[in-house]
DNA sequence: ACAAAATTCAGACTATAGTCTGTGGAGCGG
DNA sequence: CCGCTCCACAGACTATAGTCTGAATTTTGT
């Protein structure tokens, strides 16, 4: 299956609005190079940066969260049926 | 208007629970005081961190960031209707 | 092929997330 | 009063989020 992690879908968010890394951090208000390293996956954002991203691309931050596909620790995002 | 943020969410969630901080603290594999800062707003969470608090309270992790109410920057999660 | 824009990468750095150990206080039941 | 549980708090520590500068590399448009 498809993994799609907070990088990854930051990348698609961000393309999807024909911005450069450079035009999505100043938005944000955080580094150049973080968010090439956010897209890499080399970084794991606090949530006061998934708030500050979401604001930057226009989406609601727990849209963001429930678009993730990701294995943290032991939490299997598909599989999760409540 | 009510400020609700991470920590007093996950307190509330928490004692929803009947559940001591160490208690949490062992479920989610993070350390008793660390528990503790993180309620009293002390310290902001990495994602990572929100999904395996999620994970130990039973809640989706979109729908933990859904029910805080905060000002991360210049997010203002009221008002914002899209 | 060329130049410019976009991104990656490296290193050194600052700020803060998260750990560990212990202390002291509040509340509660015997 | 005594022991017990839970929590706030402090301090010192380790790991990593996030910044800054600049150079190397890839991508893109013409």
């Amino acid at each position: 299956m498809e993994e799609r992690t907070f990088g990854s879908l930051m990348q698609e968010l961000r393309k999807g609005k024909g911005l450069s890394q450079e035009e999505l951090a100043f938005r944000c208000g955080l580094d150049r190079t973080y968010i090439s390293l956010l897209e890499r996956g080399l970084r794991v954002p606090t949530i006061a940066t998934l708030f500050k991203v979401s604001a930057a691309l226009t989406i609601r931050p727990e849209e963001f969260i429930a678009r993730m596909r990701v294995q943290f620790g032991n939490w299997q995002k598909d599989g999760s049926r409540e």
